[in-house]
RNA sequence: CGGGGUGUAGCGCAGCCCGGUUAGCGCGCUUCGUUCGGGACGAAGAGGCCGGGAGUUCAAAUCUCCCCACCCCGACCA
């Protein structure tokens, strides 16, 4: 392609809508451009790269023996009632005006429905049906370019088994097509063990990866590969140790002492000899929350400890409940249900609020003072904490999800009567698998994590040209003729090229935007390197040139490559 | 849906408080000339319903009200 043909369009500077670097990126290499919030145009250079990744996925959704499918975006409406999705999506689902339909925010409905009654036999079974299509998802709030929008390209497979043992298979399959897709595709991911939620069903796993436009906060151990949503992870957290000997409990007056580091300047005493209560209600009854030092209650895990339902107290309901208001509530003299965090366990000598206005209780001694409680994991894990398996250091950061993969179960082929005839004739659901990958994603993810202050860095496997082919100088005929020598042997040599031909161009200007462009290797066709018959290649990633000679310069390409 | 912010040339912005000739600047674009290995220089141009509507006023990009779009934080997120 001559880059004085080529509609990419780029931009010097930064629009100012873009806030995360994938976003920016597209945008200025003109690989996008956004038409509505969350709805973007793809220009020939991005669509070029999708092209890429579709085809990566294609390769190894083939190799397990998926069979790829072309399924229409707009649906009855009548088929997403029949699994209730109409409601459970509510207004993330896009509908019609005018006729009844919907447009598909995923496809498991419209799989079913081609499954029933066309695979009836054990002996069919399994399959794998793939596609790759565009989703609608009326997003409240469309984000991060690419990353959340209301429409997005999705590949997503569904599999047809005939018992949980071979469910298992076919997961299995799609867990090992995944790694090598992300790998092929040059992502830096991990996998986080998941919930299923809404979509129903057991196992399932995420694949995530690192980026601060992410959506979910993870745990993550680089060294044993320990990963978890915040939500439910857990970490090596030091207990308290107990000290010798318990003091008997004691009132301080505390006037004005609200926080945990107010208490711990006032009385020159450090966090973790403080537990920080929170009250709770479930289902009309309040329950006393504590916690180490400053140490958050995590709402998950407390619902894991007491039931799902539980809302922090009202300011108002404080006082009532136990006699004080925020800041001055402890477990001492409580008379409720009492749940605390695991680190709190044997602990002694702590300071908590005395449920009176402006004191706290000094002395006090869980094992003694507190025998009612129930001790759970309550806290949210903290960067630098060790990790359950392996005790290296946890890491905690915001990651995107980029593919999910699991064992849906029979919900659909139930709701939608998708049944087979197994070896003695009788009629059961099929079981099926749900897995998908956000191809846009993919794209967005590895710019994410491939570029620098100049632009994209990519590598061979994703980039839309293996080689940046920079005339200096288009003006003397020498430049051009080699130019085009080198443009027409490449391209005869099957690799994808291409060619910064503009004659007004400077040097500067077109040096930028192929680093922008970000090609992994760029050829510099120069004035006087021609002259001694050399040629100029840049690497993009390293920034390293080599001089040439035009013999040796297609050996090195096949090297490079 | 709550909070905050922004809409002025293709892109990035100034002007708005405090209303007043013809609405500016940088980049980009067109033409000519020079330059030609890290975003060149000179000259001449083109390009605007100042997001939309209603109002106030002799007069509105500027003040008031309504609407719309987009961004950020939160809620939400199979």
């Amino acid at each position: 392609m001559k880059l004085s043909k080529a509609f990419i369009p780029t931009l010097k500077e930064v629009p100012a809508d873009a806030v995360i670097p994938s976003h920016i990126l597209m945008l200025r290499t003109g690989m996008v451009r956004m038409l509505s919030a969350g709805i973007y145009s793809f220009l020939p250079l991005g669509y070029k790269v999708l092209k890429k990744i579709e085809n990566i996925i294609r390769e190894e959704m083939d190799a397990i023996g998926g069979q790829e499918f072309h399924l229409p975006g707009l649906n009855p409406r009548e088929i997403w009632e029949q699994t209730n999705r109409v409601e459970a999506f509510g207004d993330t689902m896009f509908h019609v005006k005018n006729r009844d339909y919907v447009l598909a925010p995923t496809h498991e409905e419209i799989m079913t429905y081609h499954a029933k009654g066309a695979l009836k036999s054990y002996k069919e079974l399994p399959q794998i049906w793939y596609q790759i299509q565009t989703k609608f998802r009326n997003e409240p709030r469309p984000r991060s370019g690419i990353i959340r929008g209301r429409q997005f390209l999705m590949k997503d497979s569904y599999s047809f088994d005939s018992s949980l043992e071979n469910l298992d298979k076919s997961y299995d399959l799609h867990a090992r097509a995944y790694r090598n897709i992300f790998e092929r595709c040059g992502i830096k991911f991990f996998v986080v063990g998941a919930s299923s939620g809404a979509m129903g069903g057991s196992k399932s796993e995420e694949f995530m990866v690192k980026s601060d436009a992410g959506e979910d906060t993870v745990a993550y151990c680089e060294k044993c590969g320990y990963a978890a949503n915040v939500e439910v992870a857990q970490s090596i957290s030091a207990d308290i140790a107990r000290n010798a000997e318990s003091k008997e409990l004691y009132e301080i007056s505390t006037p004005n002492i609200k926080s945990i580091d107010e208490l711990c300047g006032f009385l020159n005493i450090s966090e973790t000899e403080c537990a920080k209560s929170r009250i709770y209600v479930l289902d009309g009854v309040p329950i006393l929350v504590l916690m180490l030092g400053n140490d958050e209650v995590n709402e998950i895990k407390l619902e894991a400890a007491v039931g799902s339902g539980v809302r922090p107290a009202h300011p108002e309901e404080l006082k009532e409940i136990t006699g004080a208001d925020a800041g001055s509530i402890g477990p001492v003299g409580f008379k409720g249900r009492i749940i605390a965090d695991k680190r709190l366990k044997n602990a002694n000598n702590m300071f908590s609020g005395a449920n009176k206005n402006d004191y706290h209780i000094g002395g006090i001694d869980f094992d003694r003072d507190v025998k009612s409680a129930d001790f759970f994991d309550l806290r949210t894990v903290q960067p630098g904490e060790k990790c359950t398996r392996c005790s290296a250091k946890l890491d905690v950061f915001k990651a995107i999800e980029l593919g999910h993969i699991f064992k849906l179960g029979t919900k659909y082929t139930e709701a939608l009567g998708a049944n087979f005839l197994d070896e003695s004739g009788k009629d059961h659901p099929i079981i099926m698998g749900s897995y998908g990958i956000g191809v846009d994603r993919v794209l967005a993810c590895y710019l994410e994590q491939n570029h620098d202050d100049k632009g994209i860095v990519w590598d061979f496997r994703l980039a839309p040209f293996h080689f940046h082919l920079i005339g200096l100088n288009m003006k003397k005929p020498e430049i051009v003729q080699a130019c085009n020598d080198i443009y027409f042997n490449l391209r005869q040599m099957s690799y994808d090229v291409i060619f910064d031909d503009r004659i007004d161009a400077q040097a500067g200007f077109k040096f930028n935007d192929a680093d922008l462009l970000g090609m992994p290797v760029q050829i510099i066709v120069g004035d006087k390197n021609l002259q001694e018959k050399c040629v100029e290649i840049k690497i993009r990633k390293t920034g390293e040139r080599y001089k040439i000679s035009l013999e040796e310069f297609y050996i090195k390409v096949k090297e490079l490559i």
